[in-house]
DNA sequence: CCGAATCCTTATTGATACTG
DNA sequence: CAGTATCAATAAGGATTCGG
């Protein structure tokens, strides 16, 4: 991990020392939402191969940033989380993200759209102007494919997790990009509904337009 | 710039297309304080080499970061300089400074220190508890080695750049290690005057001390 | 001297095959 | 599923050269 250091006396690359190697804050990305198994990581970054993540998630456990934790027998696997030192760089991965944004296209243009943009942009969009209270009793569970993910709100804040939510109150079905679509327009959910790009499994179709209310449109 | 593209739509992949490869987000820190030369540039980035600096450069440019201006007939020579885009830069430097901040050993340990982290703390221990009321009139231009740096406090703001400042009220002249030393520490300005490595070129002593304690000491 | 462009060596990466 | 091993393609680092 040290041996293409910077060698400077700087926090900035220090930092870059650290998870300034290609791919590494996208890992730190993926955690940012809850623990994750190798494979999952995988899916979600198109092109590292198994060989660099593997490399990736070593440097960052040995950094102190991610911890492995294997989970009890029945699983018989194992997951990464962020570490307090991981979740630290949240506000970097926003400042960044932030910057980013600014020349996003409009279009994804085959690019690979993952779980944890969405909800990272979930998450900015509630913060623009999402109502709390409204959603107080709003619990949803997405599923996006093999991808499943919740939103719920505690505390008068958004909480966005990976995993399944089992009480939540709605449960539906659509591809990211149908999902990303929808934030913030609660009129597109009829028309989403009938041509089958969103499905519902679980609550009314006006919870989720309340729900969908909660988040600025994408794009802003 | 795009051939190893992420290819995800995600702002935070984006913005590291952009910024993330090696040794970039060091030339965007160095620009945060004005313009400076490829020579400046080369100096202050000890193991870049001329090959990547000048690649980085033209990256930057055409990413609409960076700007090369080419200065009037006398000086025959040119300056990088930051653009809109790449002054946006500064909260995701400066959370990733801050997070870096955090393991900044206490010594150097052989690590080069420069003119940009030296202002970049300054900055950051000046907004800890400098008092811009009290630094209205002290202005101060700081040389080390080849590197001319200055400091005035401009509408409560405190303004740091590169280059000179003909009419500062305080000149001194000392290695970074020494300023970063005295900053927040006026009691170690008298010990560092008598053994050299601070000197007064101009100013009073006590208009240096008074100076010094507008930043928070280093490290906190 | 400044600002690169060129060559060459080493290190990192990306893709694939393979194993506990 | 969770990696390790292998190897070709790329990028970085260093030295040297060349034109203002």
């Amino acid at each position: 991990m040290e041996r293409r250091s910077y060698g400077q006396y700087c926090p900035l690359a220090l930092a870059l020392d650290t998870i300034g190697e290609r791919w590494t804050l996208l890992v730190v990305r993926e955690l940012m939402f809850g623990p994750r198994r190798f494979t999952d990581l995988l899916r979600s970054l198109p092109g590292i191969g198994t060989n660099l993540l593997s490399k990736r998630l070593h440097d960052l456990e040995e950094g102190g940033i991610v911890a492995k934790r294997e989970l009890p027998p029945p699983a018989a696997s194992a997951v990464y989380e962020l570490d307090a030192r991981g979740l630290a760089l949240l506000p970097a991965v926003q400042a960044l993200a932030e910057w980013g944004m600014a020349s996003l296209p409009r279009d994804l243009e085959g690019r690979y759209l993952g779980v944890a943009p969405t909800m990272g942009y979930m998450k900015m969009a509630f913060l623009a102007q999402g109502d709390s209270a409204a959603a107080k009793r709003l619990t949803c569970e997405l599923r996006a494919g093999a991808e499943v993910f919740h939103a719920k709100v505690v505390d008068h804040r958004l909480q966005l997790a990976v995993g399944e939510l089992p009480d939540a109150r709605i449960v539906c079905e659509a591809d990211l990009r149908s999902i990303l679509g929808m934030l913030g327009r609660p009129a597109t959910v009829t028309a989403a509904l009938r041509d089958g790009s969103l499905s519902l499994r679980r609550g009314e179709k006006e919870e989720l337009r309340n729900f969908v209310k909660l988040f600025a449109p994408f794009p802003a």
